[in-house]
RNA sequence: GCCCCCAUCGUCUAGUGGCCUAGGACGCAGCCCUCUCAAGGCUAAAACGAGGAUUCGAAUUCCUCUGGGGGCACCA
């Protein structure tokens, strides 16, 4: 029997504060199938509202890194919708509103501490080993006193009237239920001094607001879950599917990835950036596959997948909530698969910006020659420039060493050389089929190994020992510059 | 220090009390194919953190410990 699904409206939700990372594009990617899944939204919320973090050209950032990958939203701040503006920025006097509605009801409290005072405090309870944690100063101030101080101009806060006992239960839809005592959650601050009011507020507020069904996001938030969860209904609204996935560990399994491991993971061919990885060769297609498989996994053991396929097999029922260590060298496996899985004048067209960017001038005509016999060679894009970069050059330069065959002399190599071209000389069109045969006779005539004559063929005619396959690669260099290269390279 | 989460091969994972002699994938090793490099095919090595408890029976349930991760801001 089919279950029947309500439509589910899906938020990433990413302040922008810095570069968008693996860790963000794999919760924005399960949002995304979501939405689709279930025919509701994905929407993009900027979260804003700390504007000392706040970094120039971030939110382009994450919308680039988002659309590169393929997860285009409904909603959001560069294309509007129904629940906007989807700035928090622009959104204060609504998370006011929803504040003094909290105080009113007798949920939350003005406060007046002094933030030198409050440091004391904590410092005081460090000392003494106890939790750091608001010692209720301004709980029991009556509203009308407090409001008497709020209209003289004090400088206050808003903080959440957490229960002094009992416990909270709250419900995390891939861990299950989770109890924690009241008297272990702070009287958080919902409101900063100069009325902004903090993530805790501001983002239940918008999900609300906004008819957020399923929140999804990081595990860093399981700890001030269970107040967001009080807040939720302190309003009195429905809470939604609370989702917290886990963090991914760096390579080692030890630990988050750390700035400086992150700029040195770029020296390696690898990042957690994904402005990074379009430049480093991988395919979107490669990079969703990879994150999707990071805490998730498919019944029947599949691992390859596309996104239109994730859409369809994407079950919140089969998350993992271990953390997961890096695995780059997945990663290179996936974008090795998604390659040969490239139409060929797709690959063709993915490949070019590659060489172009290596100084070259390919043709569109040469590049698609070159997409058969490359395509199972290629882990990432960039390395046609390695592979097939001969094929954009006028001149090869190889190595005279290399023209020499292991296990033959230099005058045994020259003769191979020599021979060759004659036998080249006397075939009109460089094919593989015309050229393979009369020079597989010349392996037996000479008595060499096929390695042999073919290596010293390949270095001349490509300038490297490691190349797309030797036949294919003449006929596409074409039968004046092979004759002539190896007329230089008999020199 | 306090709170929370987590725990199967090196890594990502399957596994919801008997289908487990613990399965798959990446990587690694060997073999085959082969003009190099790949791709592809085959084979191998490789794990239930420890101790208790429940049960006829535990990787699977419970407890303790250990280990790992996250959080403890007028950041998100």
């Amino acid at each position: 029997m089919a279950e029947i699904v309500k439509p589910a409206r899906v938020r990433f939700a990413p302040s922008p504060t810095g570069h968008l990372h693996l860790g963000g594009a794999r919760t924005a990617l399960y949002d995304y199938l979501l939405a689709r899944q279930t025919g509701g939204q994905f929407i993009l919320r900027i979260e804003d509202t700390d504007r000392k973090r706040y970094v120039e050209g971030a939110e382009q950032e994450i919308m680039d890194g988002l659309r590169w990958l393929g997860l285009e939203w409904d909603e959001g701040p560069d294309k509007g919708g129904p629940y906007g503006p989807y700035r928090q920025s622009e959104r204060k006097e609504i998370y006011t509103k929803y504040a003094r509605e909290l105080i009113e009801k007798g949920h939350a409290y003005y406060c007046f501490c002094q933030p030198d005072r409050l440091e004391k405090m904590r410092q005081g309870q460090q000392a003494r080993k106890e939790p750091p944690h608001y010692d209720g100063t301004c709980r029991d101030i009556s509203l009308a006193e407090a409001d008497k101080r709020v209209q003289a101009g004090e400088p206050h806060v808003v903080r959440f009237r957490t229960p002094k006992d009992g416990t909270t239960t709250v419900v995390d839809r891939m861990r299950g239920p989770i109890t924690v005592e009241n008297r272990t959650i702070d009287d958080y601050i919902l409101v900063k001094t100069d009325g902004w009011a903090l993530y805790h507020l501001a983002a239940m507020i918008d999900d609300h607001e906004m008819g957020i069904t399923h929140v999804v996001r990081g595990s860093e938030w399981l700890p001030t879950f269970p107040l967001h969860a009080m807040i939720c209904r302190a309003f009195g609204w429905e809470e939604p599917v609370w989702v917290h996935l886990s963090v991914f560990l760096k390579p080692s399994g030890k630990g988050k990835m750390s700035k400086r491991e992150a700029a040195d993971l770029m020296k390696d061919g690898y990042s957690i950036f994904l402005k990074d990885m379009r430049g480093l060769g991988y395919l979107p297609e490669a990079v969703v596959n990879w994150i999707t498989l990071m805490g998730w996994s498919y019944d029947d053991h599949t691992e390859l997948f596309t996104l239109p396929d994730l859409v369809e097999k994407f079950s919140l029922d089969h998350l993992n909530p271990a953390p997961a260590a890096i695995n780059f060298t997945k990663l290179d496996h996936f974008n090795g698969e998604h390659i040969r899985g490239l139409a060929l004048e797709e690959l063709a067209k993915r490949m070019k910006p590659f060489l172009e960017e290596a100084g070259l001038t390919p043709d569109d005509s040469t590049v698609l020659k070159i997409a058969p016999i490359v395509r199972e060679r290629l882990a990432t894009l960039d390395d046609v420039v390695e592979m097939a970069g001969f094929f954009f050059r006028p001149e090869v330069n190889p190595i005279p060493e290399e023209l020499v065959a292991k296990g033959l002399t230099a005058g045994q190599s020259a003769e191979v050389l020599k021979r060759s071209l004659a036998i080249l000389e006397g075939i009109p069109t460089l094919t593989p089929t015309l050229v393979e045969e009369p020079l597989r006779g010349l392996v037996e005539e000479l008595g060499f190994s096929a390695g042999q004559v073919f290596g010293i063929l390949r270095v001349a005619v490509t300038g490297q020992k490691v190349s797309p396959p030797l036949f294919e690669s003449m006929e596409i260099v074409g039968r004046d510059v092979v004759l002539a290269r190896l007329k230089g390279a008999i020199i």
